[in-house]
DNA sequence: CGCATCCATCGACAGTCGTCAATCTCCGGG
DNA sequence: CCCGGAGATTGACGACTGTCGATGGATGCG
C-alpha cells in the first residue's frame, strides 16, 4: 500500500473511529425515512447541540453522510456506498 | 447500536486510522513468509525504531498482529479474521 | 565473561481532538 | 419588520497521540 493510499484511507477511518459517530451514522440511518434532523440526534447521544453539528461536520467532510438544508432544519442521511467503500478497502478479499 | 458496541468498534478502528500503521500491516503482510521484525520495518516507513515499535504494540494490542519473540527478533504476523470482521462490522450487508 | 544487537519502555514535547458555553446566521410566522 | 428557534461557528480548555532521544533488558557471539 502506497503513502498516499494509507492517508486517503486513515482519514476516512479517522472519521469512523469515534464512538459518539458511529453512532450518529446508526442513528441516522435508522431514523424515520432514513433522514434525520440535529434536533432528533442530541438527546439520544446526551451530547451539546455544538458538539453534535461538529461530528457531523467530520462526518459529511468524510462523505459518509449528506446534509440537505430544508427550510430551518438540516436533515442528514447515509452514504451507503461511502461505508461498503470502506470495508472494501480493509478486505478485498470479499468482494 | 449500542454505546458498548460503539466503543469496541471505535477502539478497533482506532488502531487502523493512523496512515503508518496501515502500511505496517501491508508491510508484514506482504513481507517473505507473511511475517517481519522491527528492523525489516523501520526503513521502510522512515521512522525511528521506538516508533514503530509502539505502532505495533496498538496493533497487536487491538488483535490485528501477533508478536513472536523467537531468540533476539520479534516477529510480527497479520490475523486477517480480525481485519474481516471489522470490514463486516462496517458493512453487515456482506457475508 | 564482556560486548554488540534487537527491541521495549520512559520522559518529553508539539500537535490534534472532543467537548462546552457563547455567539452568529438564517429562515418562517405573527 | 421583528422575533423565536434551528443549527453552524468560534474560542477555550483538558485529554490524548505521534514522534524522538535516551535508557533498560534480554539474547547470542567471541
Amino acid at each position: 500500500m502506497s503513502t498516499a493510499e494509507a492517508d486517503r484511507l486513515a482519514a476516512l477511518l479517522k472519521a469512523l473511529a469515534e464512538p459518539t459517530r458511529l453512532r450518529l451514522l446508526s442513528l441516522v440511518a435508522a431514523h424515520e425515512g432514513g433522514e434525520a434532523c440535529v434536533c432528533d440526534l442530541t438527546e439520544p447521544v446526551g451530547l451539546s447541540q455544538p458538539t453534535v453539528s461538529h461530528h457531523l461536520r467530520i462526518l459529511v467532510d468524510a462523505g459518509l453522510l449528506t446534509r440537505d438544508k430544508r427550510g430551518v432544519w438540516a436533515y442528514y442521511r447515509l452514504v451507503p456506498e461511502r461505508l461498503a467503500h470502506a470495508a472494501r478497502a480493509l478486505d478485498p478479499q470479499r468482494p
